[in-house]
RNA sequence: GGACGGGUGGGUGAGUGGCUAAAACCAGCAGACUGUAAAUCUGCCGCUCCUUGCGGGCUACGGAGGUUCGAAUCCUCCCCCGUCCA
C-alpha cells in the first residue's frame, strides 16, 4: 500500500496511481481528523469521493502517532491525549474516537487504536502497551460493530493490530487475545522501529503463526525492498511503507540493481534510464541526467518522477513475489534482492 | 575635481585589536530515511603533512607599507566600486 497519510499520495495523481495499479492505499486517522477533519470528510461523501480515489482504502488509526509524536502527546488507559502539531491545540483520541473518525472517513479498512512502543523496549513496558492494546481493540471491536451492524452496513472492516515488542511470547499473547475479539484481519505493529531485521522477522514469524492464513495479515509500516518478500514468506498478506515515497523526494531510487542516489555527480551526464530494466513511464522517457538537473535545480518535477518510479518499483517487487510463489521460488527471489542491495548505493 | 559609503572564503553577507581558517545563509560534495510534524535531516566544504588529533605547517579578509607581543579589525599611501555634488 502505497501511504497517503493526508489523502494523497505525495507527488502522485489518483490517476498516476490508478495507471500504476495501485489497488489500495492508506491514509491517517490522525491528520484528517486535524484537517480537514472526518466530519467535513463525512460531508463530503466519504474520503473515497472526497479524494476521487475509487478504490480501497485503509486508514491508520493513529497509533503510530502514539510513538511518532511522542513529544506531543500523553497516554492514558482512556486514551492518547494529543496536542496538535498544526495549532497546538489539544485533542483526546480514544479507541471509540479513532473508530468514529474512520467512520466518517469510510474508508475500506480501519485499525483499531493501539500503543506502539518504541524499540528497544523494557518488558514492563511492552506489557503494559500489549495489555492496553487489547483493551482498546475490544472497546474500539465493540463500538465499530455497533455502528456499522446499526447501519446495516458491513463493508467496512476493521482489523487488530499485535503488540508485543521485542518479546515472543508478548507477541504471542497480543494475537491470541485478539483473536478472541475477533476481527476480519490482523495487522502486526510496533516493528520496524529500529531493531534487527532478524528481530522484525522472529517477531513477525511468532505473530504469524498465531493469526489465520485464511484472514489477511497485514504488517505495518514495511520494508525496504530487500526485505519485502522475507515478510510474505513468514505469511503476510499486505503492508505499508512511507519509504518509496519519502525516499523518491529524497533523491534516492530504488532500481532492480539497488539504490541510485541520483543527486551524485556521477550522473550528471548519465543518459540511461533510472533502471534500464524498469518499464515504468519515467524509465521509458527521461534519463537519469535530467532526473539529477531536476533535483539540483529544486523543481517539482523531480519529486513527482521520483516517486512514480519508486511506487513502480514496489508495485513491480509485490508482482514479482507473486510470480515467485506460483513458481515456488520466492526464496530464490528473496536472496537475489538482498544480493542487489548487499552493496549498499550503486 | 569634491563629499560620503564600500571592497571579507565559490556567492550573499556578519565580524571593528587576541576566544577568527573567520558567524549565518546559499551553492557544491556525501550520507540518512521503514503504520509521513519529512520537497526533511545530518556531515564535509582554503591548501597541505602526518602518528587523522578539539594535531602540525602554510596561505587568506582589494594592494603595498606601518603601529602592536598580537591586525580582517588601528594608521598612511595607492587601486577599484557605488551614490551624490560640481
Amino acid at each position: 500500500m502505497p501511504v497517503g497519510t493526508a489523502a494523497t499520495v505525495k507527488g502522485l495523481t489518483q490517476g498516476a496511481l490508478e495507471e500504476l495499479g495501485a489497488e489500495i492505499i492508506l491514509a491517517n486517522t490522525y491528520h484528517l481528523y486535524l484537517r480537514p477533519g472526518h466530519e467535513v470528510v463525512r460531508r463530503l461523501g466519504g474520503l473515497h469521493q472526497f479524494m476521487a480515489w475509487p478504490r480501497a482504502i485503509l486508514t491508520d488509526s493513529g497509533g503510530f502517532q502514539v510513538f511518532s509524536l511522542s513529544e506531543l502527546r500523553k497516554i492514558t488507559d482512556e486514551g492518547v491525549r494529543f496536542r496538535s502539531h498544526l495549532d497546538g491545540s489539544e485533542h483526546l483520541l480514544t479507541p471509540e474516537k479513532a473508530a468514529e473518525i474512520q467512520l466518517a472517513l469510510g474508508s475500506d479498512i480501519a485499525m483499531v487504536l493501539d500503543e506502539c512502543i518504541e524499540t528497544p523496549a523494557p518488558r514492563g513496558a511492552a506489557e503494559s502497551a500489549v495489555a492496553r492494546t487489547t483493551a482498546w481493540a475490544k472497546r474500539a471491536r465493540d463500538y465499530f460493530l455497533e455502528r456499522t451492524t446499526r447501519n446495516g452496513d458491513l463493508e467496512q472492516w476493521q482489523f487488530g493490530i499485535v503488540q508485543g515488542a521485542t518479546f515472543a511470547d508478548l507477541r504471542r499473547q497480543s494475537a491470541r487475545q485478539l483473536l478472541e475479539i475477533d476481527f476480519p484481519g490482523y495487522a502486526v505493529g510496533g516493528l520496524a522501529v529500529g531493531e534487527p531485521h532478524e528481530t522484525t522477522c522472529e517477531m513477525t514469524g511468532v505473530a504469524t503463526a498465531e493469526l489465520p492464513q485464511g484472514k489477511l495479515r497485514y504488517l505495518m509500516g514495511v520494508g525496504r525492498p530487500e526485505q519485502i518478500a522475507d515478510y510474505v514468506a513468514l505469511g503476510i498478506d499486505m503492508m505499508d511503507c512511507v519509504l518509496p515515497t519519502r525516499a523518491a523526494r529524497h533523491a534516492c531510487l530504488y532500481t532492480s540493481e539497488g539504490r541510485v542516489l541520483i543527486k551524485n555527480v556521477r550522473y550528471a551526464e548519465d543518459q540511461r534510464p533510472i533502471d534500464p530494466a524498469c518499464s515504468c513511464a519515467v524509465c521509458k522517457r527521461y534519463t537519469r541526467a535530467y532526473l539529477r538537473h531536476l533535483f539540483a535545480a529544486g523543481e517539482i518535477t523531480a519529486a513527482i518522477l521520483a516517486t512514480h518510479h519508486n511506487v513502480h518499483f514496489y508495485l513491480d517487487i509485490m508482482g514479482q513475489i507473486r510470480e515467485a510463489i506460483e513458481f515456488g521460488n520466492l526464496a530464490k527471489f528473496s536472496s537475489a534482492m538482498r544480493a542487489r542491495y548487499a552493496a549498499g548505493p550503486a
